[in-house]
DNA sequence: GGCCTTTAGTAAAACAGTTTACCCGATTTC
DNA sequence: GAAATCGGGTAAACTGTTTTACTAAAGGCC
């Protein structure tokens, strides 16, 4: 009769020590144990083909070493590539460090059943990663001001006293106002996000207004127009701009979605994108580089954005764990905060590659402008 | 000081029973309780909003409730329409049974390390649900025979005894064939998958020119050209044919991809789709619908086939659970095999919507043809 | 040689459930 | 009226780790 998986005690017999010193060379804690009897011990471990249970493991604990990425309910959320590199970028840094990573669709049912808190209560997840997170989402209050592990990936919300972590927004606005400025450009609209609803769409479109401001150049409220980061509305904000306003030389797109539907638009009315309209978008998805012509944008790394998140999830965890447990954990959690400033943490929880001395101040990702064929300059 | 989770035993107490009372009662087996007591310890366990631990349950079964989906390493797999559809049918379906899902990529130091089986090996996940696997993954040799839960989804591997779920890519090449035919087509090419690499591909291409030559049209070999999945190489696949067959009216792309790929070789060349060349589709992925003009496709159901992966798992779960552990399990799954007949299975383990009785014989998912603009008809 | 440190290791108690075998009193059966 | 059955429940063992507190032996010191 076969035997089932070995365990700890199974290791321990057979190479005639006990579980605890097993354990100790598992986990490296290995200060007290001989390296011959170490030796000894990992050549039973490989010869058994021991694996500790994480079961068993997480059971003291309390601790699965899983952290789940919640995203919103669009229709195939999965297929965006939006969401696909912070994903990549989650993924490979929770692998890093061992950690494993769950999918979450916040669909009615799971806000309804309050999954978003089960799954913790539950110790089926660590933490939350929340991805596309709007206004909508009132149920992100009842997280607010809690020490639970949840991290909004890309949104802010004021009202709520949530962790967030962000691109560089407002360096990203300015990056294009310089830009199309430089190149000679003053007429000037923009298909923005959905304002009031994203924190971060705002701050795009703040900072780009602001800067042309700065650079003398006033772009009236009208030439702002929504296009609900998406293709289709994109396309019928561009095409408004264009209709109110065609002596316009240049629109400034808050995603490259809206930018492809700018594209359709000005086709439809008979400009041509990189040659009598210029265009810049904001994300560098891979269908900005195909686009015809290939896409003057913002790139916003959204897979550094994914490491940064789960490097300061991976952190937060490392806190709570290393004072005690229970009681005092609250109050460390609240001390540390929404640790926007990522000060300094204990050594041993900080992996290896966070990438936070090149983060800007407030923990922002950098963004850059990746310069392509969408935009004319106007200089002699 | 502040308690930290309510455990079952808190809950026993405060109930005035044992227990073993409260879980039986969480488990439902509770035929042996009176509804007396029942409600008494569920409103216990509703004041105390106590949950059960994850981790000690699953401690005794040795099951973590938790399946992974492998994905290939390719750039931005997340990023991918095909696998979000399978993903989130397989979520879907997971979610309604309580299962989780996480993710993995096959990059080279997951194989190395052999983390596939680990996964298995120490109780972090229940199954293994491969996507997009290829030839190239010769590690899935190892799993050859095995009653690890594994299964390939949307591909086949005849050389290995591995358990496959399949969309009917043979009725999908019947269908476009008929159509091509039916609207007058005699003059046909095809931009196949990459051949000899992936059995599916072979099928569809396979069932296309066997259909046609039934139909008596004679389809050369020159006139099968290997895109490669993807719409760089579908390009060049369509240019290729185009250039040494100008007179061709029609072509049938492997998938949306490629047929895009085609759609860019036709207007370089000159061509129109929809008026003076035809092109189908294999996918119906959102690009075939917003394409220009619109594509006639094949409809893969690949949500349908994530729903059907994840039933059939969970399937084999259960059946592995219900005889006993470890000895017995291997015959059973062997007697189940790869079981693409999908009999009838024990009652409990089977979910409620697994569209079994929708299923065509061995178990395929159903397609069907999407007509929309890509084709011209030739009849009088 | 006795006392104090180390060193290297261990026993046993958590952790939070499930499961098996059993128990006790009240009916039913014969 | 005694034995068997049944309803309703429980005690205790079990799952596989980690962790805390302890110990036995060896080494250093005077």
């Amino acid at each position: 009769m076969a035997k089932s998986r070995p365990s700890i005690r199974d290791v321990a017999r057979e190479s005639g020590v006990s579980p605890t010193t097993v354990s100790l060379i598992i986990n490296q804690v290995d200060e007290r144990i001989s390296s011959a009897t170490r030796s000894r011990v990992l050549k039973t471990i490989d010869r058994l083909q021991y694996k500790p249970s994480r079961l068993a493991q997480g059971l003291p604990s309390k601790s699965s070493k899983t952290l789940a990425i919640i995203l919103p309910d669009l229709h195939m959320a999965f297929a965006d590539a939006y969401f696909g590199e912070i994903i990549s970028g989650i993924y490979d840094h929770a692998a890093e460090q061992d950690y494993r990573i769950t999918l979450e669709v916040a669909r009615r049912s799971f806000v309804r059943s309050k999954r978003y808190l089960n799954i913790l209560d539950d110790c089926s997840v660590d933490g939350l990663l929340f991805l596309g997170a709007t206004e909508e989402h009132r149920w992100l209050e009842d997280c607010s001001g809690s020490d639970r592990p949840l991290i909004i990936v890309n949104n802010r919300f004021p009202q709520w006293d949530l962790d967030s972590i962000l691109c560089d927004y407002p360096m990203a606005g300015r990056l294009a106002a310089d830009h199309l400025f430089a190149q000679g450009h003053r007429h000037i609209g923009m298909v923005c996000g959905p304002s009031a609803k994203v924190y971060t769409a705002d701050e795009l479109t703040n900072a780009f207004i602001d800067r042309l401001a700065e650079h003398g150049v006033a772009i009236r409220d009208r030439l702002v127009v929504d296009g609900e980061f998406n293709v289709g509305p994109g396309q019928r904000a561009a095409a408004q701009l264009l209709a109110t306003e065609p002596n316009l030389t240049a629109i400034f797109c808050g995603n490259d979605k809206m930018a492809l539907g700018a594209y359709q638009a000005a086709r439809a009315m008979g400009r041509h994108v990189g040659t009598d309209l210029s265009i810049v978008g904001c994300d560098d998805l891979p269908a900005a580089a195909t686009a015809d012509p290939p896409m003057t944008t913002v790139r916003l790394n959204y897979y550094d954005l994914g490491v940064a998140a789960c490097a300061r999830m991976l952190r937060r965890l490392g806190l709570a764990r290393s004072n005690g447990n229970a009681q005092k954990t609250a109050d460390a959690a609240k001390a540390a905060g929404p640790s926007n400033t990522d000060a300094k943490a204990p050594g041993a929880a900080v992996p290896a590659k966070t990438h936070r001395h090149v983060l800007p101040p407030a923990g922002r990702i950098p963004v850059r402008l990746v310069e392509r064929q969408s935009v004319v300059s106007l200089n002699v």
